[in-house]
DNA sequence: ACAGAAATATTGACAGTGTCAAGATGACGG
DNA sequence: CCGTCATCTTGACACTGTCAATATTTCTGT
């Protein structure tokens, strides 16, 4: 008796083809070519096959942002890993934070626009895991005081930058990486 | 000999119809509503009328984004003429800037996405008038000297909490109005 | 093992979108 | 007063997401 279809079905694993595919062309061809028929199409299906995956296309664009959140706390993991001190490790981790949102704009939008509404629950999970980790690492470096309120105020200016370099809202004068350097460094 | 056409040529002000059209929808409807033919509806023409004001869609969503720079410039401005003190300035342009951004997120996101792509004259001029506006309050606030520095992280910190609070990106516990307090203290 | 049930995929349709091409309609300058 | 040009309309095309009906495969109970 199973709830979730684990793995093989009928033609396979649609379910997680489709989310490959939509990931790759987010990462190939941004947002505007990720559609539900696209994805249908990289899958090898018809274009109606998504629709007993996922009712509706916001369903799907939930499950790649949740999947962008995997790959993005496994980063900011990894930043962290390479410092000792509870601080240093923070700072590496805005770094980390900031480089991924480069590395991966498209992903990174969609993970935090507001087009995916987080009814899915492994898109909430991946949400508030993501949260846990910046507030454990806060918590390490400065002690539980305001633990909350510091690790919003740090969350966001991390964000803001990120997203104001994605979407080219910076000054073109800005050398972004010493202003991404003395920010971390007053983290 | 005119450049731009002034005001009434054929049908009236088509071009700012359909920027006034294009707005009030946004503000009302959201974004998956703004559409080139709804807001050819609205201004009572025929779904390709817009094509010889605004070649493409992104066009006119540039140009209503610009006037949403407008807006936002206007409301900074009042925020901070509230204060005296230069310092008390530039906090109170932090909580208006947050205010404006909750009071119009579908206006703001548009205003700070990518999906208007900065070739429109009047949205860069808007846009850099915005960053002006703030370089200025940092260095009246501060000095001169890393205001640029400075004014980035302002805005990244500002601009960060903003978004993440209209895209619900903050964690429900969170109050935060005492949130925004304490970080704008902190300006 | 096998028939019925359930899950999965296909086909075809519909309304809606942005964009383009051709024609109609008005205004303006000589 | 006429021609030219900017402006709008009409109609079409290729897309999109979603739905309903149908076909096909897998699962399950006996």
């Amino acid at each position: 008796m199973k709830k979730k279809p684990p793995k093989n079905y009928h033609h396979g694993d649609l379910r997680g083809a489709l989310i490959k595919a939509g990931r790759e062309i987010l990462e190939k061809d941004g947002a505007a070519a990720l559609t539900l028929r696209a994805c249908a199409r990289k899958a090898g299906v018809s274009h109606a096959a998504p629709q007993h995956h996922f009712p509706t296309a916001a369903d799907l664009l939930a499950e790649i942002a949740a999947t962008g959140y995997e790959d993005f706390h496994q980063a900011l993991d990894d930043g962290a890993a390479k410092e000792e001190a509870a601080a240093a490790k923070l700072q590496a981790m805005g770094r980390s934070y900031v480089r991924f949102a480069k590395a991966h704009p498209a992903v990174y939008k969609l993970m935090f626009g507001a087009e995916t509404p987080p009814k899915s629950e492994h898109l909430q999970h991946a949400m508030s895991a993501a949260w846990n980790q910046l507030t454990s690492a806060v918590t390490a470096a400065y002690g539980p005081d305001e633990a909350q309120l510091r690790a919003v105020s740090t969350w966001s200016l991390v964000h803001g930058f990120a997203m104001l370099a994605i979407n080219h809202r910076l000054p073109p004068t800005l050398d972004q990486a010493r202003a991404l350097e003395t920010m971390t460094n007053r983290l």
